[in-house]
RNA sequence: GGUUCCGUAGCUCAGUUGGAUAGAGCAACAGCCUUCUAAGCUGUGGGUCAUUGGUUCGAAUCCAAUCGGAAUCACCA
C-alpha cells in the first residue's frame, strides 16, 4: 500500500476518535516545505469544520494522536493550520523495501491495459528538411510513446507525408528551372536539404519577380496574380494530378532524394515508424466522404460547386472542404487520413502531435468528423504544442530564418566531444565507445533541452547561447547516473545481488536517505501524471530533482566507507535505486545513461 | 475586427485539484578536490507573480476588466 494511503486512512480513524465524526472526501496532504522538519504535511483547514476548533489545536490533537496510538509517526509539528509530520523510519524502509523488490518501480507490464494508442509524428512536408520546431514534435512524440508503453499501453507510431501540393510543385519547379540535372550525389548533399534547396530557390525567383512587376507599377495583389512563377506551380500540381508522366517522374525523384535524406535523421534520432501514409495515396479519397456528406445534408454546395460546412453554430465559420474546380484541400485530406487510420487498426485513443498554430483546424476537422457521424471522432486527440521562437521571432523556412534540425544535431555532438575530452574523460574507451558517448551526451542535451519545457507552451531557443552541460541539464543527469554506476562498480555488486538483500528495518535514516526514499517512492506518481497530461516536461523535472538530490546525499555521506555494514548496505541500496530510477526516467524521455562519463 | 493562448528574478524555465515566507538553472560574486567521478557541492545577492478590482479563512493559481505579446480566422499546408 502507498504510504500516503497508510496516512489518510489512519487520520481518518483518528477524526473518527477524536471528534466523532468521519471527514468525507479524501485529505489534502502536500510535500513539507523545506524550512519545516518533516516530510509530508495534512493541510487541516477542512478539517476545522468537523473538529470545531483553531488549525493548531486541531492539528496538535491529530498528531498527538498519531504519535500516542500508531507507529507511524517519529515527530510532528503544527504550524498554523499545517501538521507536518516526521514518518517513522521504519515506514520509509518498509516502502522502500517495497520498491526495490519490483523489477522496475512505477512501470506496468507492456501492454497489460489493453488499450491500444495510435500517435502522429512529425508528418513532415517532403520539400525541405527537419528543423528545430520539427525536433520538439519529434523528441513529444517519441518520449510519449515511451511514456505510454510505461503505462502499459500498446503504442502505434504513424507517419503522415504531405508529398503533393503547391509546396513540392515549387521544388519541382525551380529544380527544373535552375537544376542543370544536378542531384544530391553530383553536389554532395543530403537529399532532403537538396531538395530544400530548391525550395528556398523558389521562394527568391518569385520574390524577385514580384518585385520587378510592382516597379512596373503593378500593385502586391495584381503582381501575384501576374506571376508567371505562380503559374507554373499551379500548372505543375495539374499535371501532377492528371498523371503527367514527366512530372510524375520528377516527383518521384526529388520525393525519393527526399526521402533518403531524412531517413538518415530518423537513423540519428532513433525513430521507427509503424505505419506510414503518404497524402499522395489519400487525397483523393476524402472526396468520396464528402459526397457523403452532401447526401446527408452536413455539407452544401455553392453555386460555383466549391462544397462547404456551417460551424457558424457551434462559434466557428464557413470552412470550405472541396475547391468549385473539384480538388481537395487539407482537411478534405486529413477527413480521409482518419478513416483510413481507423480502417487499418483498432484504436482506442488517436493523438496528432501538431503545433499549436493548427489549433483552429483541429478542432473544425475533429468537429466535421463528428458532424459525419463517425465513431471514431470522439477518441482522436491534438496534442498542440507551442512553437519554438527565436530572438528574432518565429522560425520561417522560406526565409531562411530556420535552425536546421541536422545542423543542430552535428554541432551538439560536436560540442559534447570537445567538453568531453577536454575534462579527459575519454581516457580507456575505445574509438566507437567514444563516439558513442558523444552522441549520447550531445543529443541527450538537446532532448532534455526541449522536453523540459511544458509542452503547451512556446519556448525560446537562442542560437548564439550553445546548450549548456551544467546543471539542468541532461549531461548533469547522465553524469550523475555514471557517478552513481562509479560507485556500485567499486562494491563490486550485481544489481540484482542489491536488490535482493534484505534491509535492517531498525537502520535509523539520515535526512538526505529519508528525502531520496521519499522522491524514489513518487516516480509511479509522476509518470502517471505524465501520461495523463501528455507531458514529458514532468518526467524531465522530476529525474533532474532525483538526480540533484544524489548529488547532495553524496556529498554529505559516504557509501562506501559508511560507519557500519548497516549502513553500507543500505546506501548501496539507496544509489542503485536512484540509478535505475534516473535510467527509467531518461529512457521515458528517449534520453540514455551512460556508465561512465 | 472575431476566436484562442500567453505575461513569474537580468536570461531560460518550474510552481498538481486554490494553501505556509513564490522555487530551480544560467549569468555575477565568495568558498570546497591527499577522501566513493568537481559535467559536482555549499553560500551571497537578485521578485509589485503585467496592472486593477472581485470571489474566501487563504489567490501566481479561479472570475472580470485593462495593458502588452503571439497564433489563427485562405479555393495554402
Amino acid at each position: 500500500m502507498e504510504l500516503l494511503k497508510i496516512y489518510e486512512e489512519a487520520i481518518k480513524k483518528a477524526v473518527i476518535d477524536l471528534y466523532h465524526k468521519p471527514f468525507e472526501g479524501s485529505l489534502s496532504f502536500q510535500k513539507t516545505r523545506k524550512e519545516f522538519e518533516g516530510e509530508i504535511t495534512l493541510v487541516t483547514f477542512p478539517l476545522l469544520k468537523i473538529s470545531e476548533k483553531n488549525p493548531e489545536n486541531t492539528g496538535a490533537d491529530i498528531g498527538n494522536y498519531l504519535q500516542e496510538k500508531t507507529l507511524l509517526v517519529k515527530k510532528y509539528n503544527v504550524v498554523k493550520g499545517f501538521l507536518n509530520i516526521s514518518v517513522a523510519d521504519a515506514m520509509w524502509l518498509r516502502c522502500f523495501s517495497d520498491i526495490l523488490k519490483e523489477e522496475s518501480y512505477g512501470l506496468s507490464q507492456p501492454q497489460s491495459t489493453g488499450r491500444s494508442i495510435m500517435i502522429e509524428y512529425p508528418s513532415p512536408n517532403t520539400n525541405k528538411p527537419l528543423h528545430l520546431g520539427h525536433l520538439r514534435n519529434v523528441f513529444l512524440g517519441a518520449s510519449l510513446s515511451e511514456i505510454l508503453k510505461a503505462c502499459g499501453h500498446k503504442v502505434v507510431h504513424t507517419c503522415l507525408y504531405n508529398d503533393r501540393g503547391t509546396n513540392i510543385s515549387k521544388s519541382m519547379l525551380a529544380w527544373k528551372l535552375f537544376g542543370n540535372n544536378e542531384t544530391p550525389n553530383s553536389t554532395h548533399k543530403k537529399g532532403d536539404h537538396f531538395v530544400g534547396h530548391f525550395y528556398v530557390e523558389y521562394a527568391n525567383a518569385y520574390k524577385k519577380e514580384i518585385e520587378e512587376l510592382k516597379k512596373q507599377g503593378l500593385s502586391e495583389e495584381d503582381a501575384e496574380k501576374k506571376s508567371v512563377l505562380a503559374q507554373q506551380v499551379n500548372e505543375l500540381t495539374v499535371l501532377w494530378e492528371k498523371n503527367d508522366v514527366e512530372t510524375r517522374t520528377l516527383w518521384k525523384k526529388m520525393n525519393t532524394w527526399f526521402y533518403e535524406g531524412i531517413e538518415q535523421t530518423y537513423t540519428t534520432l532513433n525513430l521507427k515508424v509503424d505505419k506510414t501514409y503518404y497524402e499522395s495515396d489519400v487525397y483523393h479519397l476524402g472526396k468520396e466522404t464528402v459526397h457523403e456528406g452532401l447526401q446527408k445534408n452536413i455539407f452544401y454546395k455553392k453555386e460555383d460547386g466549391s462544397v462547404w460546412i456551417d460551424l457558424t453554430k457551434e462559434g466557428l465559420d464557413h470552412k470550405l472542404v472541396l475547391r468549385s474546380n473539384g480538388t481537395s484541400v487539407y482537411i478534405t485530406q486529413d477527413i480521409a487520413t482518419a478513416n483510413e487510420k481507423d480502417n487499418d487498426f483498432n484504436i482506442d485513443t488517436s493523438i496528432y502531435v501538431v503545433g499549436n498554430e493548427q489549433d483552429y483546424h483541429f478542432k473544425v476537422l475533429f468537429l466535421i468528423l463528428k458532424k459525419l457521424g463517425k465513431k471514431y471522432a470522439d477518441n482522436l486527440y491534438h496534442l498542440s504544442y507551442g512553437m519554438v521562437e527565436l530572438p528574432s521571432g518565429k522560425m520561417k523556412s522560406r526565409e531562411g530564418t530556420v535552425v536546421d534540425a541536422d545542423d543542430l544535431i552535428s554541432d551538439m555532438i560536436d560540442s559534447a566531444k570537445n567538453t568531453t575530452t577536454e575534462l579527459g574523460k575519454t581516457e580507456g574507451l575505445s574509438e566507437v565507445e567514444a563516439q558513442q558517448l558523444f552522441k549520447m551526451i550531445g543529443l541527450g542535451a538537446l532532448r532534455y533541452f526541449i522536453l523540459k519545457v511544458d509542452p503547451k507552451k512556446k519556448m525560446l531557443f537562442d542560437p548564439a547561447e550553445s546548450i549548456d552541460f551544467n546543471g539542468h541539464t541532461a549531461p548533469f543527469i547522465q553524469y550523475t547516473h555514471a557517478r552513481i554506476q562509479s560507485v556500485l562498480r567499486k562494491a563490486a555488486l550485481t544489481t540484482n545481488e542489491i536488490k535482493k538483500t534484505n534491509i535492517n528495518t531498525d537502520y535509523p535514516l539520515h535526512q538526505k536517505e529519508t528525502e531520496l526514499i521519499h522522491l524514489i517512492s513518487d516516480f509511479k506518481n509522476v509518470l502517471q501524471e505524465a501520461a495523463q497530461a501528455y507531458s514529458p516536461a514532468l518526467i524531465a523535472n522530476y529525474v533532474y530533482e532525483v538526480a540533484k538530490l544524489y548529488n547532495q546525499f553524496y556529498h554529505e555521506l559516504s557509501v562506501l566507507n559508511a560507519e557500519n555494514e548497516d549502513q553500507k548496505n543500505f546506501r548501496i541500496q539507496l544509489s542503485c535505486q536512484c540509478a535505475l530510477t534516473i535510467k527509467q526516467a531518461m529512457k521515458l524521455l528517449c534520453i540514455e545513461v551512460p556508465e561512465r562519463m
